[in-house]
DNA sequence: AAAATTTTGATGCACGTGCCTCAAAATCGT
DNA sequence: ACGATTTTGAGGCACGTGCATCAAAATTTT
């Protein structure tokens, strides 16, 4: 196995496109009609000229590359207006990775957007064009208008990438978890948690409407049946972001209720149903497991109001969507399966 | 707050140093002089360029910077020859990240050692200049001469990243995670996850001289004895990667203690001492934790004989520490608290 | 064979910064 | 006021690639 990643005499500099033009006997403007894919090229001579670039392991230099063009990526993240606390973290990490960007020329802004309105979100993408921004991460519900526009996007050149939420894993390409895989794992450790002979999990959410909420409910509900089936399900509570509807219908849930075990947590913003449960007298050993890490959610998992906190890492989202965006513009097929983003397990010891 | 990242007028072109000069009302030489930290500017001018600099909000390009210093990153990765799955994981990785990485410039290779040779370690590291290497990410033992060694190639200039393994927290700048809440971790899941209301939890490590091992045990220790006093923790069993010895005192521990619950597996080749126990007919219901997700523990977990993994991600720790390195080798400190390793919980909903 | 067309070569500027040289200007010490 | 020294300016080349132009060569069509 080869070790070095680098050419094999140690100090022999990097092949450039002169020396691919000397090895492939062709001049240095067709070795620069066929690496920026020009018409007019015999593939004979294309062929030469790959055979050469094979040959001596050439890579482009980026960094020449943007000079020449003097290209700077912008990028615009398309994210909801509503700011709880996950979304503030997801700004912040914007505005610092910003920084660390722009050395490598790259901006990052965003676009709030009513989440809820796919017309004004299509209209807003339908604005763009690749003069003004190389690529756009979306976080918002998947819609037709949303997927058409997107598509069109990327027909006009203009990269996009759905971003955390709401959208169906389209080829892989999504910038976030497999929302299934995190409702089972949040059951999972439920299950295992619990240790009364049997019971009942409240499972509570701020709208079944969004796909988020949908798939995590489905993973949770067949991982608690096929694994675990001494303990049942609630229907969902919605609590529509409204902290006076929360209380209203966790209070009357815990009264219906009284085998109340575990408390599933499944939208990002966990403040308001905890804090309804906390005021809510339920036995002291119930388990509960939320989403997403907050300055909120981070205190309750330090006091053990928390048991587990199913994560994503706010500023990995950011940054990965900014490399994915950059690899994409520059059409690098190679970093497809880099930067999974993980289900992360938050416990006490480990925040 | 600012939403944007870029220059307040949307089409405004970056700022250069021919902007800085006429600005600050000096010459393109001086602010060379100012940006690059040269001798014989008069404090006064400094502050003017520099206000500039504040005024215009100038980043410099990296990219031409590189290119007129046709700087290339090389970077050397020193591990341990002993190859377990964990390390090839990472190996592999090391040779993925390369070739992305290639196109800006960066080169990574592999210098394999004697872990347990302090003073080949210190030989190797005395013979690298700036001039051959710009940075090196070291996992291995972390001993006075390596140390010494860390420092004086520090003072030479070239970076030197603890990486994974074994070395103090040394101003967080450790690639790898905290083996102590590592330890915690582990001890949290399987105290939850033990449902017996008393029992013995089996401990086994490749080696205890190693510091991985010793914080890991002194975090789990910790938990269980504080949380979990149901249960109690066996004296680590050392297998020193002897599938032999690991049979012996694997054997005459289970035989030794007949109410095991529980198995931690410390090392990050977990494959001998697990396969063991197979063997060993022990209780089905036993919960066992191991470390490092490898082929081999990821089938495990899949199949139910492990019912958690703690894990540090192969290819986050790559491109972390080579990113990690070219910071250090810009001078970039900004991105000190960035790219944080996280201690990642594997079930087998998650992996 | 001549004309039309395709394919290639030669050459040069540009991108933004680092680094060099040499002279001009400013400041200092006496 | 003089020389010595420090500080600044002006200018230019280099890095590797993209992009443009125009002519030369090769190939095809008529």
């Amino acid at each position: 196995m080869q070790k070095s990643l680098r050419p094999s005499t140690p100090n022999m500099a990097r092949p450039t496109t002169k020396d691919l033009a000397r090895v492939a006997g062709v001049s240095r403007a067709t070795v620069d009609r066929v690496l920026n894919g020009r018409e007019g090229v015999k593939s004979e001579t294309v062929e030469k000229v790959t055979a050469a670039i094979r040959e001596l392991g050439f890579v482009r230099n980026l960094s020449a590359a943007n000079l020449a063009k003097s290209k700077s990526y912008r990028f615009i993240f398309v994210l909801p207006r509503s700011g709880d606390q996950f979304l503030d973290e997801i700004l912040r990490h914007i505005h610092e990775a910003g920084e660390v960007f722009a050395s490598d020329m790259i901006w990052a802004e965003v676009q709030p957007i009513d989440e809820n309105d796919p017309h004004q979100i299509a209209a807003f993408l339908a604005t763009l064009s690749p003069g003004d921004v190389d690529g756009v991460a979306i976080m918002a519900p998947e819609t037709p208008q949303l997927r058409d526009a997107m598509t069109r996007l990327a027909e006009r050149g203009v990269c996009a990438l759905p971003f955390i939420s709401n959208q169906a894993l389209s080829g892989d390409n999504l910038v976030g978890i497999d929302n299934r895989a995190a409702g089972k794992t949040a059951a999972t450790l439920m299950g295992r948690f619990i240790h009364a002979p049997r019971g009942q999990i409240l499972v509570i959410a701020e709208s079944m409407q969004s796909r988020d909420s949908l798939e995590r409910r489905l993973g949770f509900d067949q991982v608690i049946n096929d694994s675990f089936s001494h303990l049942t399900t609630l229907p969902s509570l919605e609590t529509y972001g409204s902290a006076d509807r929360a209380e209203r219908v966790i209070t009357a849930a815990t009264q219906r209720n009284p085998d109340i075990v575990g408390v599933y947590v499944m939208s990002s913003e966990a403040r308001i149903p905890l804090e309804v449960l906390e005021k809510a007298d339920l036995p002291q050993q119930i388990v509960s497991i939320a989403h997403e890490r907050t300055p909120f959610t981070e205190a309750a998992l330090r006091n053990g109001s928390i048991d587990a906190l199913i994560t994503q890492d706010p500023g990995h989202l950011v940054r990965s969507a900014i490399r994915r965006l950059r690899a994409l513009s520059d059409n690098l097929t190679t970093s497809t399966s880099q930067e999974k983003i993980r289900i992360e397990v938050l416990i006490a010891t480990n925040i």
